[in-house]
Formats: structure tokens, C-alpha cells, sequence
DNA sequence: CCTTTGACGGCACTGAGTGTCAATAGATGC
DNA sequence: GCATCTATTGACACTCAGTGCCGTCAAAGG
């Protein structure tokens, strides 16, 4: 019940800060601006958000655990990469699950990739998805995460091509269209992912 | 006579910083302690770097330049893994030139690394190298930068080669040891870089 | 000797982020 | 119905990063 109220006021915070930034741009909008618009005061807004990157960032956080739980659903016995494919397609396509969301979440990417603070954050937060997908697939193969550079390295290639989708989405493309771009970029570090040696664990 | 100076107070401002951050810790030390050693005022230090996190990651803000200078250097015939594991094998090598040079070295990357802030700066400079030396491998290979994810995926294998290294760069490591987690890190991705079909330009 | 240039320090200001406290509103117990 | 306990909020004050502005001072150059 104060859960819900909690759910409107985090929503509330994040749509008028969606809304300034991606007009106004990241720096010239200030923490007060956003505030103004969702009727809160100022130290709301730190209480729901660490930072103002964070609101728009965390827009896109569940992408990280999502990938990491699809991993670990993927039967053991696929290649590295169909289960990475997998594992990354899944958030993708729920980018694209209405239409209306759709271009909301193209125009968040676009704002992340386009200003250097929120690339930088973006990318710290990828990097810790890497280091969960790294220990996944060091258990799926039975590698040593410390010594082994293989795991680390493909979650590395996996968040590449997650990068690369991204990068290439323009306005308007369906998810067919992105489905075509995972493919893409999944076809060039295949041959590293599936490379022998490592991959296959002694039984 | 000017300019001699001003490397001279950089150096200063450089030296207390990394000295007071990496015993006390990024978040708490201030700029006043700093300028405090050095013996500068507040406002001077922000003549020389355009932030806090500015210090740390300039350290290591030549690695960049080399590593595309050193690819563009190459000869084209030689295959993509082998030309970018010498482009960053090339300033990996510098930072152990002298002995108490490389020490330092490792320890400002292991600030960097585990340094939330300086983490995700260093990563947005990272994916900047990576711009670059996409461009490079798009020129190298006649690739189109816009539409074939291959040069921008190669760029960020090689970054991903690099970050393998500094993350498993143990205390007293010397040349040889680096030398060898290079090895290791590039015969991960060698089999994607060097696939038949992107690579080899029609004549 | 005088002027110009450039670096420096001091000061004030904006904006992010945090700690604290009092007020308030809703849930719970009697 | 009323008291109470708890969680959320707003207000205020504070620290610190980063910037703009200006006066000063010293060196280069005529």
C-alpha cells in the first residue's frame, strides 16, 4: 500500500526527468528543474535516485540481471554463443514489446550514448554485468575465473555486441530489425566463443 | 622556460594527489588536501585537470594515442589479432620501462579498477580509443564504420584484451608476465578477429 | 623603463549530494 | 474512537566539485 505509493512517486521522479533531459539535455537540466516538474522536493529526489545519472540509467538496469538469469537458463550443452545470443536477446526484445515503449527506450539509448557522464556510468554498470556473466559462464564451463582469462573475456564479447546493437538502432527500426543487428554482431565473435580448448569441460 | 614550469607544477599536483588517493582512497581526500601538498592554490589545480578524476586517468591517457598510432603503423597484410596485440602490447610494455615506474603503474590501475568513479571514467576514455581505432581497422580493411559492426567489435576485443591484462596484473609482475597474459588474453579472441570474410578487402 | 602577456590566488557562485530534525499521515493496538 | 508507532516527506544546513571573474605579480619584449 505505501509500496504502490512509493512505485507512483519513483515513476512520477523518473518521467519528468526523462522528459527534461532528453529535450534539454543532461547538463543544463538540474536536479531542482526535475523536482519542480514532479512535485516533490529536492531531497525526494535523492532518496529515490543516488544521483542524476541513476535516474536514467537504472531505466535501463534490469537489462543486467536479466541477462545474467537468461545465461544461466540456457541448457549446458549449447555453444557459448547461442546461449550468450540468447541471453542477451531477451531484454532486447522487451524494449521493443509495445510500440509506444519502443521509441521511449531508443530515446533514453540515444541520450546515454550522446552524453560522457552517462556513458561512463552505463558503461560501469555493464562492466559489473560482465563480471556476474563472467562467473556464470565460469561455472557453466568449470573454468577458474582467477586464472582463466576465457570467462571474463566472453561476457566481455557479449556486452559488445550488446553495445553495437544499440549503437546502430535508429529511429524506427522494429524488433525484427534489432533481431537482425544481434545476429550481426553475434556472427563476429562467434568464432572466439566457440573456439575449442576451453569451452569444453572434461567429464 | 614557461612551459618547463608548468610540467613541473603538473608533475607536483600529480605526484601528491596520487600519493594521498592511493593510501587514503578516492572519496576522502578533497582537492584541498591535495593542493595542500602541493602547495598550489585551489583554483590552480583546476587549471591543470579538469577534475578529480582527471589526475588518475591521464596517467594512463597515453596508452590511447599509442595504441592507435601503433596500429596505424602495421603493415595491412598482417592479420587483424597479430597488428592489435602489438598496437597494445606497445604501451602495456611502457609502464614497465623502469622498475619503480611500473610499480606505480600497478597501483594507479588498481585505484582505477577499484574505484567506482574512476572506473567509469576510464571506461568512457576506453570506449574513445575504441572510436578511434575502429576507424582505423574500417580504413585498414575498406569497411564501412556505419554498417559493419566488425571494426567497432574488433577495436572493443582489443580494449577487452587490455582490460583482461591490467585486471590480472599481480604485484611484482614484471615484463614477461605481462607479455604472457597478453599472449593469453589476444589467443581468446584471435579466432573472431581474424575470420574469414570481413577482413580481406577485394582488390 | 614601460607595456604586454600569462599564470596565479582569492573570492563568490552554482549545483550535486548528505545528515539531521520536525511534521505528517497511515497502520496498528487497545 | 483514541493513542501510538512507523515510514515518508520537506526544510535547512553543510561539504565538496567545478567555474567565472578580477586584481596582482613577474617575466618577456620593445
Amino acid at each position: 500500500m505505501a509500496e504502490r505509493k512509493r512505485r507512483l512517486v519513483a515513476g512520477e521522479l523518473r518521467d519528468a526527468a526523462l522528459m527534461l533531459l532528453a529535450t534539454k539535455g543532461f547538463d543544463t537540466v538540474t536536479v531542482d528543474d526535475i523536482v519542480a516538474v514532479a512535485g516533490v522536493s529536492r531531497r525526494t529526489f535523492f532518496r529515490y535516485f543516488a544521483s542524476k545519472e541513476d535516474v536514467v540509467v537504472r531505466f535501463l538496469a534490469d537489462m543486467g540481471a536479466s541477462v545474467v538469469a537468461e545465461l544461466a537458463a540456457r541448457p549446458r550443452a549449447e555453444p557459448p554463443s547461442a546461449a550468450l545470443r540468447h541471453a542477451v536477446w531477451v531484454p532486447l526484445a522487451a524494449c521493443t514489446d509495445r510500440a509506444d515503449h519502443t521509441e521511449r527506450a531508443r530515446i533514453v539509448v540515444r541520450l546515454i550514448l550522446d552524453t560522457p557522464a552517462l556513458h561512463a556510468r552505463w558503461l560501469d554498470r555493464q562492466s559489473r554485468w560482465c563480471d556476474a556473466l563472467a562467473a556464470e559462464l565460469a561455472a557453466r564451463h568449470r573454468l577458474d575465473p582467477d586464472t582463466d582469462p576465457y570467462p571474463r573475456m566472453a561476457a566481455g564479447m557479449a556486452m559488445l555486441a550488446l553495445d553495437t546493437v544499440l549503437r546502430q538502432w535508429q529511429p524506427g527500426a522494429d524488433e525484427q530489425r534489432l533481431a537482425e543487428l544481434t545476429d550481426q554482431a553475434f556472427a563476429v565473435v562467434a568464432p572466439a566463443l566457440d573456439t575449442p580448448g576451453a569451452p569444453e569441460p572434461p567429464p
